[in-house]
DNA sequence: TTGTAAGCGTTATCAT
DNA sequence: ATGATAACGCTTACAA
């Protein structure tokens, strides 16, 4: 029974039209030119060329035990930070012969879960995930069981001894949060989308915290966990910091771009200046922050570089790397906007 | 010589351990219960999990010759439309048992045949690419010799007869030109990236000159082409229109939010005022495009419901669908906010 | 220089 | 109800 999938060349059809063996097609597919004959190479070349004939990765894949795939798993895929970090990734995953499999979660564990099972089905040879931290069974297994080298991005999980690249998150919060409390400001608040479970929003929340106690000696906490899907409290939330720190001079430090948004938002609805009523600095550093008002100071980090670093440590854990699990992180860069005035006294 | 990969379980280890042949674990697997024993079937499943079995795709696809690989090959994977888009086509992809391989070309026509071929080795079922307009031929064989259905997203391609979503343009520039004319701007400028190659641009050029000609009677035409990348000529260009319209009233139209972000960043450097200097309005609807000054308006899509959309079609030619190649094209709504305002007389 | 045959993991066919 | 076997497209010993 014939289950050949229509139109397809194989190796076969080759063969039978140059009138040679497919060992010949398969040696000129592997550049083993010195095996073959000038007249047999002519021939091939000739034929698959007039064919189109593209070698079907999936039974040189069961041969080998090559899939010549790599499992990219996102949390976000329309935030630019991660869209960044995929062209990273992707751009030096094609300069290594491997194709990229982009799996989008929605931040939904579950998905997460369903999409690795998926890529394990696909036999991947390597995994970059941004996790959200709720498949550490399903990585470890792939890790350990599998055998397939994991590399966690932007997203830390301390159980699970993995290569781990992303940004200093202490580094980066502690120069914001210095240069915002040099610049003048008496009540800095951070809001952030829940903080536990994901570890950038909570080391940067940690040294929020430290750096404030440390920089201003205050024991105020203004932290807000904020939920921007599906009913938002962000309004209250805001009001709530606003109302307590009246009189004050004041900034507020956003966990990331999508937060920042929200907040810019809701202070325009609700008639606020920036950043006469209130400075604004925000981790990440979209494109359009240049445009609002006089311009959001931000967090930048090295999104692409971090998508390269990735892969690049992948490829070498592929190439059998057995070195201890490293942690990569990157500095932050404060980019400095008019949302962050210096206070005039 | 064995080559199989470290610590994967095949179907036949299963089988080995449950003490039962592959067909059994294979019946198990296809769900195909009545011809089990359910004393088999439990030791079956019990030891699936056990193990940690996945079966393998390339192996299942070799043999029926499918890959439950859908491809999709975009042109900017950093463009908030192009991650809506993305978004749609694989949640329709993964509800109905496929995977999407996503591959970002940056605009290049290379990259992008290097991508189809790629896609083609893994035996992709399916095609949906926002093509560059560089690889006609390379579409035309994927879809007549391999017999491969593709799907255009957003750029059409009229020489090539195929299945074709995304926006009216027409209609989108149209009431976008006629709304501005009406809120009494006397010059509308239209700035876009090169026109030719691209569908939508050209598209939105051609109905721009066209609904002017009706709307206002004007023989002036304020069509700029700028290059974003590497060196920028916008700066010049905005400066020639701002000075020939001057004493007129004016608005700007942008091809995209790309150009439309460049164009408020160099407004902004020059010193001009939007709306009071000039109106301006872009298509696409990032969120961001709300917070900018008193709110930029915008021609939004519904670029989740174009992804989705994109993959329906799809797969209702992977399931047989022979009719003629039909053009689905979805309204744009605009969002009227600041940037646009009643010209006072 | 060229070809034959076995095997990669899976499923379908045909026995038993 | 269960198992042996062939086949999918490809590569590689091994043989000629």
């Amino acid at each position: 029974m014939k289950q050949k999938q229509v139109g397809r060349v194989t190796i076969y059809d080759v063969a039978r039209e140059a009138g040679v063996s497919k060992t010949s097609v398969s040696r000129y597919l592997g550049e083993r030119y010195n095996e073959l004959s000038e007249k047999t190479r002519k021939k091939i070349e000739e034929t698959i060329i007039r064919m189109n004939y593209r070698p079907n990765t999936m039974a040189r894949g069961l041969k080998f035990g090559q899939s010549h795939l790599i499992g990219m798993v996102v949390a976000d895929i329309t935030n630019p930070h991660t869209t960044a970090m995929i062209r990273g990734a992707e751009d030096l995953c094609n300069q290594n012969g491997y194709s990229l499999m982009v799996c989008n979660t929605d931040n939904n564990a579950v998905k997460e879960q369903d999409y690795i099972k998926i890529l394990q089905s696909h036999r991947i040879e390597g995994l970059i995930i941004n996790t959200t931290g709720g498949s550490n069974d399903a990585l470890f297994q792939v890790k350990e069981e599998d055998d397939i080298p994991v590399v966690l991005i932007d997203r830390k999980v301390p159980e699970l001894e993995l290569d781990t690249i992303g940004l200093d998150n202490h580094q980066a919060t502690e120069s914001a949060v210095t240069y915002l409390v040099k610049q003048g400001y008496e009540r800095i608040a951070f809001f952030s989308q829940p903080i536990h479970q994901v570890s950038t929003r909570y080391e940067r929340f940690m040294s929020f915290q430290k750096t404030l106690r440390n920089v201003q000696h205050t024991s105020i906490e203004d932290v807000y966990e904020i939920q921007i899907e599906p009913e938002d409290s962000v309004q209250l939330q805001l009001q709530e910091f606003l109302e307590s720190s009246n009189g004050q001079t004041r900034a507020i430090l956003t966990a990331n771009s999508v937060v920042l948004l929200k907040i810019i938002l809701e202070l325009n609805k609700q008639g606020f200046s920036i950043p006469n009523d209130v400075a604004l600095m925000g981790f990440d550093n979209p494109k359009w922050v240049a445009v609002v008002g006089s311009g959001i100071s931000t967090i930048e980090q090295p999104t692409y570089q971090i998508g390269v670093t990735a892969m690049e440590t992948l490829l070498k854990r592929i190439n059998g790397d057995n070195s201890n699990p490293q942690t990569i992180s990157f500095e932050a860069t404060l980019v400095i906007r008019g949302s962050t005035p210096l206070v005039k006294k």
